[in-house]
DNA sequence: CTCAATACCTAATCGAGCTAGGTATAAAGC
DNA sequence: GCTTTATACCTAGCTCGATTAGGTATTGAG
């Protein structure tokens, strides 16, 4: 899929999965991908540079654990990451009934005649 | 709005608005403007270069028109155009239904990859 | 002992939207 | 006449973020 279009929305499924629970990068992208069917797949260059600039921006905070033998970081929420989520969600619907809107009354692609 | 939301979609709305009848660049950002209520606006340091992207890929072909004594480059579809117009409305529809998925229940999302 | 999976990180590259300029004509206001 | 606004096109430079492609380290399976 194009990247581009996912590009707008990573921060937002990432609060979003991070809402559920405590959990740490590796896990958010296989949630992600598992709960997209495999359609989004976050990339560890993606990944890992937008949780820091989540974490710059104070909407999650994090805490390293040690679970198994494997180091892992966790991230949750802070109040403010709930209300960025949040608004966050509104902004995509807004966008999203946005596109339908210009899509909407237009229908398939047709062949313009000459001028 | 977040332009990063939009930058994935702004060939799509482009390709889309040009199919409904030849037009030209100014007139396809007022279009797009207006169809989403100013939520949308395509700035000219985007469009331009998109457009010119467009014909470059052989989506849209381009003629220089004088009317009322102002120079238009007016463009229309390809028939590359027309069937990547629908492609990218499928991949768009795939990928809405990818984001409602993983923000809504939870549970895998249903989704219709783009051909 | 090697390979895959888990788990984190970042430097370099690249693409595309935005800013902020430029040129030019027509119409409306003063 | 002169200035401003709208129309109509263009591009150089900036910036932001995704991808590529590497790196480190541990665990468990073969």
């Amino acid at each position: 899929m194009d990247s581009r279009l996912l590009s707008g929305a990573v921060e937002m499924l990432m609060l979003e999965v991070i809402s559920h629970g405590r959990t740490y990068g590796y896990e958010i992208s296989q949630t992600v991908d598992s709960r997209s069917n495999g359609y989004f797949s976050l990339k560890e260059g993606s990944l890992y540079p937008a949780l820091h600039r989540l974490e710059q921006q104070k909407l999650v905070k994090s805490s390293w654990h040690e679970v198994e033998g494997r180091r892992r970081k966790y991230y949750e929420l802070t109040s403010a990451g709930i209300k960025a989520l949040d608004a966050k969600k509104q902004e995509w619907q807004a966008f999203a009934s946005g596109i339908q809107g210009v899509l909407g009354d237009g229908q398939s692609a047709t062949v313009v005649p000459a001028v």
